[in-house]
DNA sequence: TGATGAAAAAAATATTGAAAATTTCATTTT
DNA sequence: AAAATGAAATTTTCAATATTTTTTTCATCA
């Protein structure tokens, strides 16, 4: 991208690496945001902030305070932590996740844990690892305008597809796209799936 | 969607079944033609054909021949098998894919072994489950349009993503868009991923 | 200094006309 | 009769432009 320069000032400011909020924090509430079809004006409402402010903060030029963190994950019913990653290697980092390192987006602990397999929001599609506990469910049938599409690593899900019912074992797969879903874990052990869906909802 | 009938004989054919090439083979080449951002006349030009027959038959309004079978798979590099299915329940097959019975993708077995996950083509990803065999590397470094994501199920993947070199063990995860990709199974025993792709691209 | 709000810039969203691709179907071929 | 063709009719795609919305920038305020 070619960056027109008026100003000593600006150029100033272009040469300095981007200050990254300890992993980019600006990005994710962008990608966030974006997965909700927000505009900066919508969420700045509700955050009871400026446009221009969100705006600074979401391309990592200014910081933001705990406190905003906080209100932002809760809004987007996502742990803080998820917005805090200890990355050893930053080009590993922007392609690989470990097994052992991977962002928790599950908020309150209830049946199923889920988390991010990809290296960061934004994409096409988004890879969720989730564990489903013996007995949890789906309390009401959803449908997402998304295609998702999914396949067993452990245990054995009962998936409800616009009332059908299937049993999925290891090895097991399906995709779906704009049906009425729902879900149970009936086995006594977890189920262990994973998860694409596009584009991503978060 | 409405259909505005104008003779008898019309409202007959509407009202038949479609008649289903055992799978809806026509559907399938769709799919493949599309991904190549091939038309129906480039197809049917590369296969001898017209292009309303290609029409027809892409529409599974008429049967194609064994031959012209032959002919397709051998375009897209597929096993004649691919387009042939085997499905007990057709309302499971349009969602689930039971482990023993995915659709094989490689032609000519060599070191990698592919097969879909997702119960059809089309759609804005694939999903498919590779198979590495030990000493099983990709002959050159590939550059795709494309945003393709994988998870190691099994085995150890070393996978290079322009030139750096990440090895890959069970549960961790990459993706990548645009990079310069090239592979090696350096371990002694099968290397198993899952691997996303969008857009398809077969 | 952190944040705001308004002007400037950029991006997304419609509109439209033309070109390309696809479907339909009467006719020809086998 | 069934299979396949080819051309007309229809639908879709694409590019160019105007409009509106969203985002960025930055002078100024608390």
């Amino acid at each position: 991208m070619l960056v027109k320069i008026k100003h000593d000032k600006k150029v100033k400011l272009l040469q300095k690496p981007p200050l990254r909020s300890s992993g980019k924090i600006g990005s994710d509430i962008r990608a966030l945001r974006r997965s909700r079809n927000w505009t900066l004006s919508d969420l700045a409402k509700t955050l009871g902030r400026s446009v221009g402010w969100l705006s600074q903060v979401e391309r990592n030029v200014s910081e933001l305070g705990l406190d905003d963190i906080r209100n932002i994950a809760r809004l987007f019913s996502l742990p803080v932590t998820f917005f805090f990653t200890d990355a050893a290697d930053s080009n590993e980092a922007a392609y690989i996740v470990r097994s052992g390192t991977r962002r928790i987006m599950t908020d309150t602990p209830k049946g199923l844990a889920e988390s991010l397999l990809s290296p960061d929001l934004g994409g096409a599609f988004e890879i969720v690892h989730s564990v489903f506990a013996p007995g949890a469910a789906c309390p009401e049938p959803f449908v997402r305008p998304t295609e998702e599409a999914g396949y067993v690593l452990e245990g054995s899900l009962v998936l409800f597809i616009n009332a059908a019912r299937f049993e999925l074992n290891p090895g097991d797969s399906f995709r779906f796209s704009g049906e009425k879903i729902s879900w149970i874990n009936e086995g006594a052990v977890n189920a262990v799936l994973i998860w694409v869906i596009a584009p991503p909802v978060y």
